[in-house]
DNA sequence: TCCATAAATAGAAATCATTTCTGTTTATGG
DNA sequence: CCATAAACAGAAATGATTTCTATTTATGGA
């Protein structure tokens, strides 16, 4: 909690009670989370709130890498909490309980280079989705 | 094309213009496509032509496999053709003309191992979305 | 601690992507 | 050709997301 604080504070963000709750949110529940869901949960917990507000919110911490968007299959906004960098990320989404975990290992290098060699193409980033069922739904 | 409309046959479609179209279009252009870039492009060739049939047909065509939908940084659905199986996509999308270009080479069993060991968890598919510039727009 | 100020917010309203609905047209097998 | 189910256009509805405006609030400095 205390890392995405500073993040804020960093970017020059007002520490307010909504950016706390949604915080805490996606530090608790770790999982996918579409803004109406964050809405739904942070206002049970909160006298007054606005969706715009969290669409704000999801957006502004996506902008300063405290969440991710992530893809989802019907084309709704997605995020995630997400403690890697932009540019390289790799994460296992269960498909029951929708939970997000971030995996660190990478050899995607080889396949930039093949890109780069097969492809004469310079790759920047890349984003690594995978899907299946956590330890806790099997 | 051919192989386009025969995956149409075999899945019971009629073989329509406004089907055609849309597959010429994708093979054409073999970019990530909104649905209504898809409209405005198909218009141009057909006497008449609603943004519903666009969505329908994309959404069939994603169904049966003659294209797929990627991630899109705004959330808006995008589309591009794509001749591999659904549990396993690697491309390449170029940041610049949008061009999109798969990618056969995989060496993601090592991150689905590690997954299945370290987290528990079971890996049934993966995509993976590779982004910069391809070798036309450097 | 208090105050001034810019940032953050609620709530209403607008926008825009996507889907649904209905009556008409069309591809296709017989 | 013809019958029929599928495909379609166009209008309308839906629902996610954004914009706008007036109000509230966090925060740095007195």
């Amino acid at each position: 909690m205390d890392d995405c604080l500073k993040i804020l504070k960093d970017h020059k963000f007002k520490i307010t009670p909504k950016r706390k709750a949604v915080i805490e949110l996606f530090l608790t529940s770790r999982k996918c989370l579409k803004p109406y869901d964050v809405y739904k949960a942070v206002r049970k917990r909160l006298d007054s709130l606005g969706l715009p507000t969290i669409y704000r919110i999801l957006d502004e911490f996506c902008r300063i890498g405290i969440i991710k968007r992530l893809q989802s299959d019907d084309g709704q906004l997605v995020y995630a909490f997400c403690s890697s960098q932009k540019k390289h990320s790799h994460y296992f989404v269960c498909l029951n309980c929708n939970k997000v975990q971030e995996v660190s290992v990478c050899n995607i290098n080889g396949i930039s280079r093949y890109i780069e060699k097969n492809l004469g193409a310079k790759v920047e980033s890349h984003q690594l989705q995978l899907e299946g069922i956590c330890s806790e739904c099997k």
